[in-house]
DNA sequence: CATAAATGATATCTCGTTATAGCATATTTG
DNA sequence: CAAATATGCTATAACGAGATATCATTTATG
């Protein structure tokens, strides 16, 4: 009933680091100030890399600084990244034809909830997150 | 993003009686009425037994019958014997704490999101499928 | 009674997600 | 230059949900 691990990850990675945005962050002080194993953080930092949210600066003084700026990455962004969106338009009991002939009382609750869930998603971005940090 | 496929399964066969009340259902019939691979399906009616809500008859002629009302099985009722409910109190973004102070936008949404989709659940019963049903 | 057809119970397989490990390469620092 | 500390890359393990397979037991029916 959420997101997957990895997108979860995704998303404390990029709003810690949109919290020291002035910084260059490491893996190793990732580690240290999110709860993630390591190798599978280093994992996840390649493929955020891959998708472009951020660039990897390698040698010893290396590490992770953001490749845009952190008001146009929106959450929606990064959740499509990892878990993918689709499963937003899917029923929320895991049907894929309605029993209920599309007349349960779930149907149209969860359609309005899932565009408001979208709405935030792709309305808010890293920055709007990090300011409301403070 | 959704409940999970055995949650999924469940609902379809106890919708599926409940719009054949009158019947004891086989899990061969079943089966052949709703998507779902016969031998997981056996499993899942041997948990739905377990969890009270319907009782097997054994033998040649046997097969399954509800033990309780339909009118007081209630959707909540089934998630719960499947999935729990907890996941539906958790943030929907995967975190353990909020690493946005709980003052991101997705947090009251989803808070009373998640309230009004309890609701529903809890108040839904399977005779108000069915009768929906027809 | 023998067979057919049903459930009970349980062991195993598959597969994707999550997690781990190790080596190669790059770069700073002494 | 050599050591330390980064990332790049990739192979492998662990784990759980979902799916499969088998055999034992029960009961209706001819």
């Amino acid at each position: 009933m959420n997101f997957s691990k990895t997108a979860s990850y995704s998303l404390n990675i990029l709003s810690y680091m949109a919290n020291h945005e002035e910084d260059q962050l490491s893996a190793s002080i990732l580690h240290e100030n999110l709860d993630i194993p390591y190798p599978y953080l280093r994992q996840v930092l390649s493929n955020l890399s891959k998708s472009g949210f951020i660039r990897s600066v390698r040698g010893r003084s290396g590490g992770f600084i953001f490749s845009r700026k952190k008001e146009e990455i929106y959450l929606a962004d990064i959740i499509e990244s990892t878990d993918g969106l689709a499963s937003l338009n899917q029923c929320i009991l895991g049907f894929k034809e309605c029993p209920f002939n599309n007349q349960c009382s779930m149907h149209s609750l969860w359609e309005s909830t899932r565009n408001s869930i979208l709405k935030v998603l792709k309305e808010t971005s890293l920055a709007d997150i990090s300011r409301r940090r403070d």
